[in-house]
DNA sequence: AGGCATTCGTGCGCGCGTTCACAAAGTCCG
DNA sequence: CGGACTTTGTGAACGCGCGCACGAATGCCT
């Protein structure tokens, strides 16, 4: 089987889809499905079925005209396209209330994401065990980069500090990191930044809320009886 | 004072925006500035000032030329169009390791977004307390929704019972729904859903790293020894 | 073999969001 | 009071992503 290199830069709304078409994929391999079609691939991650065929060609003409895509190769396909083909080991930062649950959270792993350690500058909190993984010092952070391969790293600490937590994250080598305080984090060029910000999914919760009910039912503090349209 | 109804529909990216400045601008109120330019905001909220002003706009014409924007009259406004000028109360469905960490965490009460009600399905879960708040069983989400007022539910179950929890929310009044299972849900017309899927973000950064190397580099497990291009 | 049904791959037009650039409008200061 | 300076608000151009619609390819059945 030959290489073949995308032809294309894959568009950025398309890379953030494969992921949910992937999880669908495995689990149709679960269920013993061999082959899905567009249609059903767009049906089951609640997208139109054109943008599931164009966003798939970017990755190359695997599907076969009259019958569909054939579920595992799409899904390697996928996973090679992601770089999933390996683990990316991640380094936690921050062993607070989040950072516990992200550590002590099986799916990473599974999805290929093993954590490659914690670390907290709280002395009280090094040396803590979390799901297997003891909690070790921030200063070790460049050992365990370094050691671990470590090439994603998730800021999981207090805003005031995730700054600090990302600086220190870059120096080390890391060049991609997840943030989950609600700041915005300046970092060098070429570092790849994701931010996951639950207060402002609550926000815009909230503003189709606030759009939902009339102004005055809002006044007077109302429920909204009825169903107002747009999804 | 004249009430100003917004001229346009407000786009759904600058939405997405208006919860970062805010928090901006609310930090910038605690350090007691008084008023922010365009640029201003721009460098801090890690934006082209040309969008914020476009995103204000929508707002009405609330900057004062030459001189910039009024912070405390702008978080207002702001709040008002995002609905947050009063608590939006929030039910989370599942008390397992994320839904006790959410309800643990006290940035959303702070923000506007007590949290009115921890349910689960598990008996031995129902009973125990959070953060002070006693976790009720699922059968009493009706009950909550009702008497707290809430419309807004969060999912924090395993994925297999997400979309039963997603029936259960709507069922019992909620509109809008924060999902944190790895499922596409599939809900009533006019009922809004933003998924946080950590393991997409994850996979999108994994895309990324993939991209850095070189693709002999990754075939023989080095590092990338240099820094790529592209934020 | 041929016809028919199915489904992929994609060219194309459209609408949205981003960015530039600039006039309008205000401040500041002598 | 007037001119220089600052900053807003927005028209316009551009690019990207979405979805339609259709040709092309493949399988299946007779
Ligand atoms: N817990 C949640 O459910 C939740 C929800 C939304 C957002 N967040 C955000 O996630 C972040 C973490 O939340 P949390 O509830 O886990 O907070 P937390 O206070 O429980 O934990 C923060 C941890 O970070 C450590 N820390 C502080 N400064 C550090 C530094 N410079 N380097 C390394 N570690 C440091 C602290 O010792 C502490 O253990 C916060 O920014 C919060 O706003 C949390
Ligand atoms: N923990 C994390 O850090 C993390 C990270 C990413 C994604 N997630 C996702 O968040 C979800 C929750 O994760 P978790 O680690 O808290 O799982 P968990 O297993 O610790 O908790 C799930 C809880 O939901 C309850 N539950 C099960 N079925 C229910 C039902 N029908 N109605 C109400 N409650 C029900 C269970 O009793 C349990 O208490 C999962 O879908 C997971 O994939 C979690």
């Amino acid at each position: 089987m030959p290489i073949e290199r995308p032809r294309r830069r894959i568009p950025e709304a398309t890379v953030a889809r494969l992921p949910v078409y992937l999880r669908i994929l495995i689990e149709q391999t679960n269920e013993e499905i061999e082959s899905i079609s567009s249609d059903g691939l767009a049906e089951l991650a609640g997208v139109n079925a054109a943008k599931v065929r164009k966003d798939l060609s970017y990755l190359g003409s695997y599907g076969t005209r009259g019958v569909g895509y054939e579920v595992a190769f799409l899904a390697y396909q996928i996973r090679r396209e992601l770089g999933l083909t390996h683990d990316w080991p991640v380094v936690i930062v921050g062993a607070g209330n989040l950072g516990q649950a992200l550590a002590g959270y099986g799916g990473f792993g599974q999805r290929g994401f093993p954590v490659a350690g914690v670390v907290d500058i709280d002395p009280s909190k090094v040396g803590s065990v979390i799901a297997g993984v003891r909690v070790r010092h921030i200063d070790d952070l460049d050992q365990i980069v370094q050691t671990r391969q470590v090439n994603i790293g998730v800021v999981a600490t207090p805003p005031s500090a995730a700054q600090d937590a990302a600086d220190r994250l870059t120096r080390a080598g890391v060049t991609s990191i997840l943030n989950f305080a609600p700041v915005v984090l300046a970092v060098p060029n070429g570092i790849s930044v994701r931010k996951v910000d639950l207060a402002v999914e609550l926000q815009i919760l909230s503003c189709y809320e606030q759009r939902r009910m009339g102004v005055g039912l809002q006044a007077i503090g109302l429920r909204d009886p009825g169903r107002g349209a747009s999804a």
